[in-house]
DNA sequence: AATGAATGAGAATTCATTCAT
DNA sequence: GATGAATGAATTCTCATTCAT
């Protein structure tokens, strides 16, 4: 009980590190200071050292709850009636969470794709975006030439679909994101060059010694 | 005589400055130092601030360089016999390009897109683009609800179509760009919503005091 | 019963702390943190600070353990049938300990040397060292104009004759020990200047206020 | 002319952040802050480092300053007319300034005896060492089996010889240092084990992979 | 005009020590 | 009494920008 009341102390700061992090990455970038983020969490910065040893054990934290949560969704996706919409809903839905959080984009990008911590969490949602392609594809509803591997790669890129001009409706995203669903119907579909990549590449990539 | 030669001497290294902060930036991301590029560039740090007032100002440069280089590429697509065949190039073109080099993809992304100092180009972008998707859709090649300023986000995003993964041939992204292309063509097409958006957002966006 | 109980665990928690700070500080110096130190012990770092005000009394607490080790060994030593076997023995196994735990070596020198709380060891380790040195010279094998209280200094520096050079053997530091006793000689002795140390200044030094 | 001044500039700054460390390294030690040395040097922390691009750089700067100081004073030493004198000279000045500057002490032992940088300063003092032994035991003052490398060790030996006891003369460690001078001496010898280390190990020491 | 030098304002990270359970 | 958690105060090091020659 005293044990557990600790860890629940604890929890709850990790917890807020967590989120404030997440915020403030978002807003101001994977750049931005661990001092502001202990400000917003209502923490000493030591704290945020404590639970994350390095400021990209941070960013890998999150971006693995971020991971999480983005199963959540495509799970509730692959539950809609109807194969289309739960593969168009995922896309918009990983967009536009792509949209209202670069910080996390970038580093799901630039440093998260490949660590192998997240190798399960990789796995998973090659497994969930496989299912969903297929379960379109078995009603005739997308082109048979896409693979699951294809959609993590949309789902990545569909997170720059926002530009940050002014003056434009927020969710001019969604117009860009119903031409690349377009394009995955089987209607006007040419040969696409190269082929689909490898499953193995995805799920296991090689860290490059760099 | 004696000013006119300094001038030139100014100039050849204002463009060395320009050619080696690119070349750094490639190679390192926009977080390259400037000491990096004085020394890239054979000069000294001041001499950078002599030419650009701060390091933003130098980025804003190369984001106009390459905007220069761009539209001449695009110059060359609209002179392809085949209007698909020009569009299609543009877009391989200007993704190779960001693939490459993502530094300067992220400053035209985060910063540069908006700023006032690149309106002239900007509009030659979108009279470009346009005549690129109207000479395509005149020969019933791409689908009518599509616009010239569209084009440019779907360029600009495109860029990211180059993710990081090892082990994955470095030419995947010409997959993907496929898939969007088969959304350009009108065969399949669906409503898309919202609409385009309005050209002079993108011509004059109102800098959002920030 | 209960207080009696609770006393013994905090007596095995001081020893253990005690121990496992021995350790940590030999392996990597006085530098090393109380986290490593309480990690070693099995302890939470808060009960180091239970027992010991500060890191300094516990590097104290160290020493005074040492001397106490360092007491025996010099009994033992006295007890040798040959003085100067006895004297020579001392020697080496102080300069031995030394080799193996710099990091106690500099705290017995840096800090811990003058300080109050050491003075009962301090006395008790001038007589030993009287009487090594007594002993020997009643013996006619160590020069007159020697004292106990040099035996102190001796020792102390005989603890930096452990060079980290690579590739020189471990005990090389044997030689110089042997040097140093042939010095102790009463033969080629030369007057030394200045005369021995008063043996109150070590037995009390007035801690300079710093 | 005008790089000339520069360049005198830039070198009287780098002279006093070398005196200031000098002199804060030997008052406080290592351990002594980069920003404490900016303070007395009157230069900012920033500009330490565009001299010395780590704090490891500076010590290494200053130990290599003092061992030239070293070897000239050893130079003198040669010159004396009396080889036994030259000897005692040259441990005399060596301890006084082991005596006085901790830091740099305890530099030249935990880092730098090893380093590849400092290795024509080690030969040089190598054949110093030997030169001076050599000439006193041509003169039949210093016993057979002693060799230079046993002089530089004896000499880093030394700089512990001063003991931080309030209350006790600054100049205690002359009184040992004649002990051990003594030990030098043919008269009373006994056969030193193990024998003298091998000359290459000082000079070209293999840095032990840590 | 050009430049190497200088630096103030941070950045990430560590640690002895105190707090709350 | 014991402990994991929390943290303020440092520490090393970086960098865009300004200064002095």
């Amino acid at each position: 009980m005293a044990i557990a009341s600790l860890r629940a102390d604890a929890a709850r700061n990790r917890a807020r590190i967590v989120a404030a992090a997440a915020e403030v990455f978002a807003e101001r970038g994977l750049d931005a200071s661990t001092a502001e983020i202990a400000d917003r969490a209502g923490v000493g910065e030591a704290t945020i050292y404590r639970r994350f040893p390095t400021k990209d054990d941070l960013v890998a934290a999150i971006v693995a709850t971020k991971m999480e949560e983005t199963l959540e969704i495509g799970a509730e996706c692959l539950e809609e009636a109807d194969p289309w919409r739960g593969l168009e809903r995922f896309l918009y839905e990983m967009t536009e969470r792509a949209s209202r959080d670069q910080g996390v984009s970038d580093a799901a990008k630039d440093r998260c794709v490949a660590s192998a911590e997240l190798a399960p969490q990789r796995k998973r949602m090659l497994d969930l975006c496989t299912e969903l392609v297929r379960r379109a594809q078995r009603a005739g509803l997308v082109r048979e030439d896409v693979a699951g591997q294809d959609l993590i790669f949309l789902v990545t890129a569909a997170g720059s679909l926002h530009l940050p001009f002014p003056d434009l409706r927020e969710d001019l995203w969604k117009r860009y994101l119903g031409l690349l669903l377009d394009g995955l119907r089987p209607e006007g579909a040419t040969k696409l060059r190269p082929g689909a990549p490898p499953r193995r590449a995805i799920e296991l990539p090689q860290v490059s010694p760099s």
